[in-house]
DNA sequence: GGAAACAATAGAAGATGCCTATGCCCCGTT
DNA sequence: AACGGGGCATAGGCATCTTCTATTGTTTCC
């Protein structure tokens, strides 16, 4: 049996007669009675009862006719269904993504796209580094944003932001008062830091490695999961911190100053599956990223 | 798009691999690589995510994954509804008969028949002999029940039953007390007849011509549709008439007289369309009325 | 570094689909 | 009664499709 079978016995019933199926179906009246006689063959019935000047289905003709309407039905829709899915962008893209480029450089990224492809939908998860990585690799994600290139080739990545850490203190300037903090105030300060596992400390830690410094010089008076909460810290005036710049929208309430002896920049990356088959609306959100997002 | 594709499909959904499915459908892989291949080319979306160590469904490949499952279920569907529908015999056989055969022959024919098959049911239509063989022609009946074969080849034709015409008399010896009838009973004796039309006023008719006789010569005090309402008029003593020996089982209340002159007798016929295909059911009655109930 | 697992590719043999040409049958016409 | 036309079946040939074997390429695991 196979769906040319099943066409052919439906045009013969709709014309009532080979030759009339033959000429809508652009086939010869031999190929259908060669196509029936098989399908008749195999289902070990007669379809078709051929008498002369009419053609007319059988019992078991009329058993199994309404099957292959069904069938080739279902096969027309299960083609058009594709045919949609791959013309229309639209649907889910599932992000994983660390705090940073998650909270603050996620949203402003959507914006423009959801602009475009306002059937998109996003679906965020926050996590650690390692945690975005796996869930890219397991597929529980499309699109991974990370503020470090993975390792493995596997993942294709493109730089999609680049940031700075700024210092903050409280706004009276009780602490760091000179539009700048130098090393000094930084060990010296009460000072607020996010928790480890975050790459915001971790970048942290290797900036001051290499003046030679570490965490245990900094006076840590409170060390916290949640940059917000941080942020709000050295707004109440418990101490001074050291954040992404990317994190300051407006002033936030807090004195943001230069790092004195510290260039601190990193970049963020938007990480996928290299050999990954996507959607039409992740390949749309990746394509959007190349091209009008990613840096160099 | 055919029906192995989806099949393939399916085991490899399944088994998590092409080589799985190839081991499982007994094929080689490179063959299901090329149907696959073949099937995601004509579809125009890849299906699979041929990742190493995993084969997983692509997302156009679970939005296409049911419908292959709904077609081959119903292509199974409907296979084995064929294979039921021809290998039990049931439904229903469509008798046309005209009246004498429906009436008095078809009761006793379908009572051994239906105790071999119980669940094939009979629906009769009663007319006449015209309408019968064009209920045959227009496929509106499988078997027909004639006194008198149809001339067309297209027919098939069993004898099935052999009747003699008797003459029935009221109870009360007032006519005709001589244990038979004579044609000078027949014309003199007040006589119920059935109508025009009728296959037993036919064949009465014609008996009568072939002495020189016709329906004129009889004294007809009563001419009816129904041979019932003969018989009944008859042990009313309004009359004698002239009936089917078939149609009197018990003595109905009449008195049962050989017809002196005359020797009147016909046969019945099971009409079919010769090239039709019947189902199974109504084979089953054809071929138990050929083997079982046909004459000569 | 090598073996194992899995998919892709190449080339050949067999099956299938479709064609043209023709035959058969029934029916209506002349 | 012969003829012609409509409709399906049959026969033979060609192109395509399906499936095979053999091999290559890639990834992962030991």
């Amino acid at each position: 049996m196979n769906f040319r079978q099943l066409e052919i016995m439906i045009s013969i019933v709709r014309h009532g007669s080979f030759t009339g199926a033959a000429s809508d179906l652009y086939l010869t009246q031999p190929t259908i009675s060669a196509q029936v006689d098989s399908l008749e063959k195999e289902l070990g019935v007669l379809l078709f009862d051929r008498q002369p000047r009419r053609t007319v289905l059988t019992e078991a003709g009329r058993l199994f006719y309404p099957y292959a309407l069904d069938i080739i039905e279902l096969r027309n829709r299960a083609c058009e269904r594709l045919k949609h899915y791959q013309e229309t962008v639209e649907g889910t893209v599932r992000v994983a993504a660390s705090s940073t480029p998650g909270n603050y450089l996620l949203p402003r990224l959507i914006g423009p796209f959801a602009q475009r492809f306002p059937a998109v939908s996003f679906q965020v998860a926050t996590s650690s580094t390692a945690q975005v990585v796996e869930a890219i690799a397991d597929y529980r994600a499309e699109v991974g944003l990370v503020g470090s290139v993975p390792a493995h080739e596997q993942f294709g990545c493109l730089t999609i932001g680049r940031d700075r850490m700024v210092a903050i203190a409280p706004p009276n300037p009780e602490l760091a008062d000179s539009g700048q903090v130098g090393l000094r105030q930084l060990t010296e300060s009460p000072f607020i830091i996010r928790r480890p596992g975050s790459a915001t400390r971790a970048v942290l830690e290797q900036a001051l490695a290499g003046v030679g410094l570490s965490i245990g010089d900094l006076r840590v008076v409170l060390e916290t999961d949640s940059l917000e909460a941080v942020k709000n810290s050295v707004r109440a005036g418990l101490g001074i911190s050291v954040v992404p710049e990317l994190s300051l929208r407006g002033n936030e309430g807090v004195r943001r100053l230069a790092l004195a002896d510290l260039e601190i920049t990193r970049e963020f990356y938007a990480v996928f599956h290299r050999r990954r088959v996507f959607s039409p609306a992740v390949n749309a959100f990746l394509k959007y990223l190349e091209q009008e997002v990613a840096l160099r």
